[in-house]
DNA sequence: TTATATACAAACATGAATGTATGTAAACAG
DNA sequence: CTGTTTACATACATTCATGTTTGTATATAA
C-alpha cells in the first residue's frame, strides 16, 4: 500500500466523515457498522479505527461540523447594533437557517440524523443536554432582541419578551422538526418561510 | 413449566410490552435486544417470539397503545358543539396533553421512546410518514376551531386562521419536543400550561 | 541517509443477537 | 378421559459487529 501525506490523511478522514453522514442516513446511527462507513468512504476498517476512537467519534466530529458554525451565525443576525429592527432580526435569522438547510444538503441531511435517525441513549444522553444548553442560549438572544423591539415600541404589549422570546424558540423548534420530517416538502417547507413571517407579524404592533 | 390459562397468556404479552417500554426508554430501541425485554418481563425469549413476531411488532403495540387515544381525546376537546369558545377550546385541548403527560408515566415514556429513542429509518421510515398525517388533521381541527373564533369575531384579524393553526401546531410540536427533552423539568416542564395560555391569548382580540 | 513514526490494510478472536427448531406440561375441546 | 392445541422454555445454528493485533510501505524528521 501507499502511506498518504499529512493532508492526504486529513481527506480520508474527511471522506469518512462524509461516508458516515450517507450511511447513518439511510441505516440510522445504530444499524450502522464501521464497515458500512468504510466500504462507502472506499477504506477499511483500519483506516476508520485509525482516525476514530469508535462511532461515536465519528458522530461527534459530524454533529460539529454544523452546529458549532450555526451559533456564530445566529450572533450575527441578532447581533445587538444594526440598521433593522429586532423583529426583522429575529425574522431573517429564523429565514437564514431555512435557507442554509434548502442550500445546504450536508447541513440538511446532518439535521435530519440528529432529529430522526439518532437515538439519545447512553454515551448519546449528554447530548441532548447540550441541545438544552444551546436552546436557553437561543432563547436568550431572541428575548434580548424583543426587548430591544420593546424598547422601540413596535411589540405589542400584552406579552413578555421573555414568553414571546420561548413561544418564538418552541415554534421555530416544532417548525425545524416538520421540516426535516416532510422530506418531499409538501407540507411544511416550501411555506416555511410564510410561517416564520406571519409568525413575527403577529407581534408587531 | 406450566401453561397459563387464556387471560393469563394476555397477561404476559401486557408484561412483555411493558418492559420493551422500560428497556426501550433506557438502552433506545435498536440497541434493546429481546433477551433484554424477556429478562424485564420475566420470561425467556420464547414467550417474546410466541407473542410478537420481532422487535418492530412490539414497537408498534407500544406505539398504540398512546396514539390511537390520543387522537379521540382531541376530537373531544375541540368538538364543534360546545360550550367554551373556540380559543378557550385549543387551550384546553393543548393543556390536557400536557396533564396527561404530567399524570401518565407510561405516556410519558412512550413520547419520550418515540422522540428520542428510536431511529426513523427501513421499516420505521413509514411511521414517520404517519406523523406527517397525524400532524396534518390536528392542524385541520386547530384551523376550523380558529375559524369559528374569527366568526366569532374574538380572533385577531392580522392572521389566517390557517396561519395560525400551523404556527399553533408548530409550537406546540417544539414544546411537546422541548418538554420531552427537559427530563429534570426546571426549563420547559413547570411553565408548559403557562407559555400555551400565553401563546393563545395573543391570538385573542 | 537512516531510524522512526505514520497511515493505513488484513487477519484474528470474541461476543452478541437473531431466528428457528425442538421439547413439554398444562389447558381445553369433544 | 383423551387427543390436540396452547403457551411457553430450552437448545442450536448462523450471522454479524466489534476491537485488537499484526504487517507494511512510505513520509518525515534528524
Amino acid at each position: 500500500m501507499v502511506r498518504k501525506t499529512k493532508e492526504n490523511a486529513e481527506l480520508t478522514r474527511q471522506r469518512i466523515i462524509d461516508a458516515a453522514r450517507e450511511v447513518f442516513l439511510v441505516r440510522g446511527v445504530s444499524k450502522s457498522t464501521l464497515e458500512h462507513i468504510a466500504t462507502e468512504a472506499e477504506v477499511t476498517r483500519g483506516a476508520v479505527y485509525w482516525h476514530f476512537k469508535d462511532k461515536t467519534e465519528i458522530f461527534h466530529a459530524l454533529r460539529n461540523q454544523v452546529f458549532l458554525p450555526l451559533i456564530d451565525r445566529m450572533d450575527d443576525t441578532l447581533a445587538t447594533e444594526s440598521n433593522v429592527d429586532p423583529l426583522t432580526q429575529i425574522e431573517n435569522s429564523l429565514c437564514d437557517t431555512i435557507h442554509a438547510l434548502n442550500q445546504d444538503i450536508i447541513m440538511r441531511q446532518i439535521y435530519e440524523i440528529m432529529m430522526t435517525k439518532c437515538e439519545y441513549v447512553g454515551e448519546f444522553a449528554t447530548v441532548l443536554q447540550e441541545i438544552i444548553n444551546n436552546c436557553s442560549s437561543i432563547t436568550e438572544k431572541y428575548q434580548l432582541a424583543y426587548e430591544r423591539a420593546k424598547s422601540q415600541h413596535i411589540l405589542v404589549e400584552t406579552q413578555s419578551p421573555q414568553a414571546l422570546a420561548l413561544d418564538t424558540h418552541l415554534f421555530f423548534g416544532g417548525l425545524l422538526h416538520m421540516w426535516v420530517k416532510d422530506a418531499d416538502g409538501s407540507l411544511y417547507r416550501h411555506q416555511a418561510t410564510d410561517l416564520i413571517k406571519s409568525h413575527i407579524s403577529l407581534r408587531r404592533k
